[in-house]
DNA sequence: TGTACATCAGTGAACGCGCGTTCACTGATGTAC
DNA sequence: TGTACATCAGTGAACGCGCGTTCACTGATGTAC
């Protein structure tokens, strides 16, 4: 006898699941990832070590799900940050995503995007699409609103006039392999554009704009200002 | 009986010490700084764990001395890159040698500018002058530039209209404390280059860059090319 | 609806391991005279 | 220069601990008839 949709036994597979998941963050934060146990995480949980190894095979696993889900949760918020139809708008909702999950979520933005954990390497195949996904959707919106004419040409051009062959190549592939056509200054300003606001976020995240400005929030909104002002069409 | 002016003794334990710290980096290029262990280091330098404690207090203790090391290092490198008379080859010089110590010393990179260690706390008083180091050199270097008339007065206007009061009081703050006087939007441009260049690196050293530009280094140049070219003369 | 059996989630003990730190020790280096 | 003593660097065993992973088990959930 059924008796659900998903069984007993199903639903409250994915309870355990969910739980599970909630105390690795939990653990974390208070230990990094390489110092994530599974001991620990089972004791937060209040079940045995070893019930642990009928959700996920390793310990190494564990991580893998927890990055993907990092990044996933990252591109969330990027996304939902960068639902304007203006573009401008749409462009710093996303910058101001980005910057606000991250901080929002230290150890998660350092487990996906910082000292990669020594002796794990993340399985590409799992990994790769969601790591991709902030990029894909940010380059979506430079593509409309350089079709739409509102990023500055005198920026293109400068920025164009810098470009070597190699990098343009690479970008190219890049953009090729996620299916958007856009021209090759476009890509670059897209990129450089993601390298600052990343600087800015990962200085903040790490302690490193500490002592320099404390109050962090202020000098991100000015530079995400300022890059898109450069970036921008002046008039609009 | 001394046997030189600096005692047998004296000389073996600095012979030592020099040791215990090239195998505790090759531990940290292997194991991360969370799994730095002193018993690994011991084996690797030939010598009973328990004789590290001739040398260092503690663990942590040791892990303190490698980031002050780092700093340094980093620093000095910087320092050398950025010895030029010539303004603009100066800052070109200074960023390609950020770039380049960071690539060379990943390891080092990551535990100086990275994930912080859960659960270990750099003493400030130990860390903070050699940390500080770049900041104040490459200020300097900007102080200098700005002197001799040779930053972009457009770029410097532009950023001033975007610079709050509540950002400009905490750069102002911070370049008082390392006795620096400088006009405030030379300190924002400044700020803004730093990290720009951090960002560029700390992608490039995480493996972020990697699916994007697998040749970052052409990429780099780029992109202090562009930003340095953004902000000095143009007539020069 | 009721019964017999199969599946599967969670248990708890055990494995072998490496860790940081302490401590009483020994033998070599340094010092006073 | 030679001797008696003090200092100190390195040793090796021991401590208590937490770790990832395995495995035979039990009892509850699900299924077939």
């Amino acid at each position: 006898m059924t008796t659900a949709a998903t069984g007993l036994r199903a639903r409250r597979r994915q309870e355990l699941l969910a739980a599970i998941r909630a105390a690795a963050l939990e653990e974390l934060r208070r230990a990094g990832a390489a110092g994530l146990s599974l001991r620990a995480v089972a004791r937060e949980v209040g079940i045995a070590v070893s019930a642990l190894y009928r959700y996920f095979p390793s310990r190494d696993e564990l991580l893998t799900d927890l990055i993907v889900a990092a990044f996933d949760e990252h591109a969330d918020a990027v996304e939902t940050g960068g639902a304007h139809d203006d573009m401008g708008e749409a462009l710093r909702g996303a910058c101001h995503a980005y910057r606000a999950w991250a901080v929002a979520h230290p150890a998660e933005f350092g487990l996906a995007y910082g000292t990669p954990v020594p002796g794990y390497v993340a399985p590409p195949q799992d990994t790769a699409h969601a790591g991709s996904r902030i990029g894909r959707f940010t380059l979506e919106l430079f593509a409309r609103a350089h079709a739409g004419g509102h990023l500055d040409p005198d920026t293109l051009h400068r920025r164009a006039a810098r470009l070597s062959t190699g990098t343009a190549e690479q970008l190219e592939a890049w953009s090729m392999r996620h299916g958007r056509r856009v021209p090759t200054e476009v890509l670059a300003v897209w990129l450089d554009l993601f390298v600052r606001l990343h600087g800015l976020v990962s200085m903040e995240v790490f302690g490193l704009l500490r002592p320099i400005t404390p109050d962090a929030a202020t000098y991100a909104a000015e530079v995400i200002d300022t890059e898109l002002a450069a970036l921008l069409q002046p008039r609009r």
